[in-house]
DNA sequence: ATATGATTTAACTAATCGGTTAAACAGATT
DNA sequence: AATCTGTTTAACCGATTAGTTAAATCATAT
């Protein structure tokens, strides 16, 4: 029952990280934030980079289940692939952060690779085997352009993240509104799809 | 003549922080690349902040003319267009670290900001001014469809970026080889054409 | 040659940060 | 009440880092 502290902690570490990354994130800044001490986040978690791959790995695995609907439920491809779109672009929408966050502690530490090709290897494998098979059948019964799998994936990916990672800064440049930036984002989304499906669909 | 060491430092400086960010470079680092001292570099620069500020200054100058060649030169908007989208993607291509530096950075530091704004700010707004205009003009004699110039540069912007800033995620988890890297960049390329273009243009 | 000014070096300071430790505290059990 | 266990606190340590300083070195002009 009293595990608040500890939670506490865990909960700080994640809003630290998720704002500041890894390396501007301190661990007093977190017990402050946590309400406590910092030597207590050494008493229940050793050290940061202990707390920060258990605040990583938590993140990672969220996303996880999102690529599963990518081959798994039964829709018929081209309504499988929009629907994997919509909802990988509205998580986005509700973890903005989570992007940059991942793209940034990947690219600065060598841990956070393993974690994630530890956690998405096997996965990301499974479905771009089974993608692979779906599209080139596809592809030789003349009902779509020739593409990969990972091509496919990674290019829905892109064009999903990039928005927020860059918004930041586009925001900061052209004076944009609250309302012109929700505006932007759902346009942003129905055009992915368009992009994505006028790709793979000879018009 | 003699200017060998301040200048070693300048373009160490660039190394690193565009490599690894301001956050984890240390001046040592800096002076040790540049094959002198750190002292040296306080002498010459006075701090690790003023020298951080002359590179990203002098990155984001480059970065200035290529937007210029969006209303300056004398093509028709569509070939314009179109050429500003392959000279913005050859020159991301040329420094695929660039983009996430200034993501980064601009994230991180409130004074980057202000960087960017001042360096960007009024020649945005030109550019921004003429192309709402041509546009709007274009859209009203039905030639494309109606979007703003804000909205068209962004999508140019991320659609060329995107691929960069997250590639070394993808090539972590996909094991794409150099010469599939290479190919994929150029198909990307053509393929931002034909999506901004396609979203412009009526069918 | 020597004086002058710019450049370079090494040793230092002060501050920050991750992590440790020992002692204090609280709550439950006996 | 005494003890034991888990939790919290405050003080400290060692390493790293940005920045300083004073002395040494080098180049150059007189």
């Amino acid at each position: 029952m009293e595990k608040k502290t500890e939670d506490n902690i865990l909960w700080a570490a994640e809003q630290e990280f998720l704002s500041k990354g890894f390396a501007r994130t301190t661990t007093a800044d977190i017990a402050k934030l946590a309400g406590t001490n910092h030597a207590l986040l050494h008493y229940y978690y050793r050290s940061k980079e202990n707390l920060f791959i258990k605040v990583f790995e938590k993140n990672i695995q969220t996303i996880i289940p999102l690529f599963c609907s990518l081959t798994d439920n039964n829709l018929p491809l081209k309504e499988r692939i929009q629907n994997f779109i919509e909802v990988h672009f509205d998580y986005i929408v509700q973890n903005p952060r989570l992007p940059y966050f991942i793209i940034n502690e990947i690219l600065s530490n060598a841990n956070c690779v393993q974690i994630f090709q530890k956690q998405f290897q096997s996965i990301i494998n499974e479905i771009n085997a089974k993608l692979e098979a779906e599209l080139r059948q596809e592809y030789e019964t003349g009902h779509i352009n020739n593409i990969t799998a990972g091509n496919l994936i990674y290019e829905i990916i892109s064009l999903n993240i990039c928005a927020f990672v860059a918004m930041p800064v586009a925001t900061q440049l052209l004076n944009i509104s609250q309302e012109e930036y929700l505006r932007f984002v759902q346009q942003r989304k129905a055009e992915n799809v368009v992009t994505i499906l006028g790709r793979l669909y000879k018009k």
